[in-house]
DNA sequence: TCCATTATTAGACGGAGTCTAAGTTCGGTG
DNA sequence: CACCGAACTTAGACTCCGTCTAATAATGGA
């Protein structure tokens, strides 16, 4: 890795570390970027280089985790369902999130702003996925495919919304991976 | 209904018709706030009055629509399945948006700052039927019923997703029946 | 050491969204 | 009909987000 990509990366957590650090003081609107810049020593012109906008500050992944999902799509075995394929995949990329969730909950909870963004840690890795599984489907119908990683996406939702103030990381792990066998068996099969 | 009200209704959908036509006209992002305003023959901050922020001229559905859905939840059985009464509730909903869909597709095709948007046409409705769901569900497991709403609103995410730009609003609906099926069944049983 | 490329910066700008204080319209009451 | 309080509208000022430009600084290779 050279130099510059050293520093982009140095730049860009130290960008967002700063700016967790003061929503997590003062609360997201208290805080604008001019602060965060200052407080991260660059100009505000830089902040939106390295960030869309003031939400991404929050929502964005650091850009190594990239590689990690990407492993984990790699990993599928080709002759794998796809549904499995999904499982495994949303899976492996929540247990890493373990330390962001609890901060970035605690912001949406006390941010009027943040509520109501339906934006969340898994954007980027949305698209990734997207494409993983547009290629891996190609040729096959596009309608079952785009169901099932919309399916997926919901039962991580749910697990997500359903997941009291005083419940451990763990816990949620647990209930995200019985929502998505509940999701794969279908609602019919087993509510009413 | 009273003449207040029936003013606030005139000044509602003269602001929002004044909105559509402009950003037809000319595109979303190309149109102001101050330009609607005019338009509608109002001030920038009564338009403020009456949308939360300029995506929502976009978003809101009619006030008076808000009594037909909820008509729609009210006419289930109360011993229905949950997931066929949700099935039944989105085919309800979705069969009155012929003629708000196609324009709302447009724009979002035009506009970048629309197209990233999460939100479509239905954030009012969705939490009208959370509301539903809840009190409806009330008492019995939460999770599943949270579960089930998630999945219908994929189902429907991905019907929309996956509407190409030459068919007709008919064919639309068709393929929604088919999501909420297959969603129903479950991803697992049906494919691979 | 020099140079092309890339990153950073200040500063100005337009527009979104909030707020206040003053004006206007409605609906009920005497 | 005249009045009053409540609800609605408005101009205008303000903050901040996000974009852009043109100038400066840092990097890595020749």
């Amino acid at each position: 890795m050279s130099l510059r990509e050293q520093k982009k990366l140095a730049a860009w957590r130290a960008i967002r570390s700063a700016a967790l650090r003061l929503f997590d003081q003062r609360g997201y609107e208290a805080v604008s970027v001019e602060q965060i810049a200052a407080a991260a020593n660059v100009s505000r012109a830089t902040f939106f280089n390295y960030f869309a906008s003031k939400e991404a500050v929050v929502f964005d992944q650091d850009p190594q985790e990239r590689d990690h999902w990407r492993a984990l799509m790699n990993a599928r075995p080709a002759d794998e369902p796809l549904w499995d394929a999904l499982t495994a995949i949303m899976i492996g990329f929540n247990e890493r999130l373990a330390d962001r969730m609890p901060l970035q909950r605690r912001l949406k909870a006390q941010s009027p702003a943040l509520a109501q963004s339906t934006q969340d840690l898994g954007e980027q890795f949305r698209t990734d996925l997207r494409d993983w599984v547009a290629t891996r489907t190609d040729g096959t119908d596009p309608l079952t495919a785009t169901l099932q990683f919309n399916l997926a996406f919901a039962a991580v939702s749910t697990a997500y919304q359903t997941w009291p103030a005083d419940e451990s990381f763990d816990q949620y792990l647990q209930r995200l991976r019985r929502c998505l066998a509940q999701a794969g068996a279908g609602p019919a099969a087993k509510a009413n």
